[in-house]
DNA sequence: TCCAGTTTGTTCCCGCGTTCACAAACTCCT
DNA sequence: AGGAGTTTGTGAACGCGGGAACAAACTGGA
């Protein structure tokens, strides 16, 4: 039924051979007798893991080399604790004393998420929301790979988005075996995104980013995660409410909710 | 400093007149002697409650008048109990032993979020993204109305998108003060953002849906929301990765992570 | 070598959110 | 009227995540 996965089209997936300078000395040696250091990662410190890697993306640019759990999260937007907190979760991969090296680190957290390999990524469904994402440059930059930009509508074959063609949505099937494609992102109208998802997952897709305004039931095994900007929105009307209620007439300033 | 806001453009934001047919007998008259009513509803369920608010037009528009917690549960994807819970932050609007009316529970839930008054809403940064965002449909049928849609860039201005032209950035304060603006969509480069969230913030802005790829630091009284498209891939490339070391080959359908 | 200063990694505690389970309340049928 | 069946609303238990505080470990100077 699903392709077998063969071989996962990964770049240089093995140990160390990256910019390892003045690698911590500790770091290999010596540690984690006591945790089983590859099980387990809370999926809110995953959901940290990417802004922790663009403010050290960031910190490397400005040349960087080495910051303390305090710079790092303060650039990051979170606390201290939670931070190394985190880190510890991946490993000891600081100094005590010192703080982090930056290019390390980057490469640990970079690998552990799995960004080191590049990622086939198919978009179904370009109308302008699709657009968008087949131009977003945070895609190709960060190991995902987008192969097919795939849509249902006939007067939009052919027509160039970026560098890349639109094709036909028949051809979603054959382009996922081909590319070895492990990540779907729906892009659909409402209407049609459960029936995209489900060929996704027949024919071996096991994560799917959906942007359409529905919940997507899966098999189990299936990730899904969901991005839906009017919901964001409406998040922020309730406290903008109850913000205008507090303070019936004149401006606030009153109470932190939640800061960036 | 910030600019007095006066009189909200809201259009019923009154009691009741709406389409309350059939409205349970226990629900004003004699309940929620226990518990103020209108204090404090966690913020998991304010992040669920567009969801419940979906599901139910959805509902609705299939000629649904009423349901039961299980219902709605599948339908917005969460269980059961959850929703209950949830429902009951609001108070009491369901009939034992029946369940909800469709049209009221929407109606109460749209009043709780403050959807049922009008949201003026500025969009910053019309590239890609804003350009999507500027004909989401879901914005405009939700109570949100794109006042203005301004970007830096001089080669755009006058551009027509949808029925709306690109107005210049430096426009931002008047169109903010002149709509009584209190949601700003940041969709500009990461590099203007933090300057673009300032404005935002010293016109008299204070909910902001962050797209561009940065931390904001707003002062304390102005909610920031994140939607970053690359983070999610990312998270999903996690367990992908995971879900790829733990079945050497074959394909898996192993475990439930985490399922819509 | 030893001591002071610094920073990480970890432990403990607390509060929020989720889930189960059940009493309360309503409908319908007899 | 009364009882069986159904469904809501909520109390209690439990697990996860956040935050503070501290011990471990490293650097640098005397």
């Amino acid at each position: 039924m699903t392709s077998a996965r063969s071989s996962r089209n990964g770049s240089t997936p093995g140990e160390g051979a990256v910019g390892g300078t003045t690698r911590p000395t500790a770091a290999a040696g010596s540690a984690a007798p006591t945790r089983t250091p590859e099980r387990g990662i809370p999926e809110a410190t995953v959901a940290r893991l990417p802004i922790y890697l663009r403010a050290l993306i960031s910190l490397a640019e400005r040349g960087i080399a080495t910051c303390s759990s305090e710079e790092l999260a303060t650039a990051a937007g979170v606390n201290s604790a939670k931070l190394r907190k985190d880190l510890s979760y991946l490993g000891s991969y600081g100094t005590r004393g010192v703080g982090y090296d930056v290019e390390y680190l980057r490469y640990q957290i970079a690998r552990e998420i799995g960004v080191t390999q590049d990622w086939s990524v198919v978009i179904v469904g370009i109308g302008n929301l699709g657009h968008a994402l087949a131009n977003y440059s945070g895609f190709t930059s960060r190991g995902f790979r987008v192969v097919a930009l795939l849509d249902s509508d006939p007067n939009r074959l052919g027509e160039l988005v970026g560098e890349m063609r639109i094709r036909s949505a028949g051809e979603l099937e054959a382009v996922v075996v081909e590319h070895d494609v492990a990540i779907g992102v729906i892009a659909t109208p409402a209407l049609a995104a459960q029936e995209v998802c489900d060929r996704l997952v027949a024919a071996g897709v096991t994560s799917i980013l959906n942007f359409a305004p529905t919940v997507l039931s899966v098999p189990p095994g299936v990730d899904v995660r969901k991005v839906d900007l009017s919901i964001e929105l409406q998040i922020l009307a309730y406290h903008e409410q109850r913000k205008a209620m507090s303070a019936p007439d004149e401006a606030d300033l009153s109470r932190v909710v939640e800061s960036a």
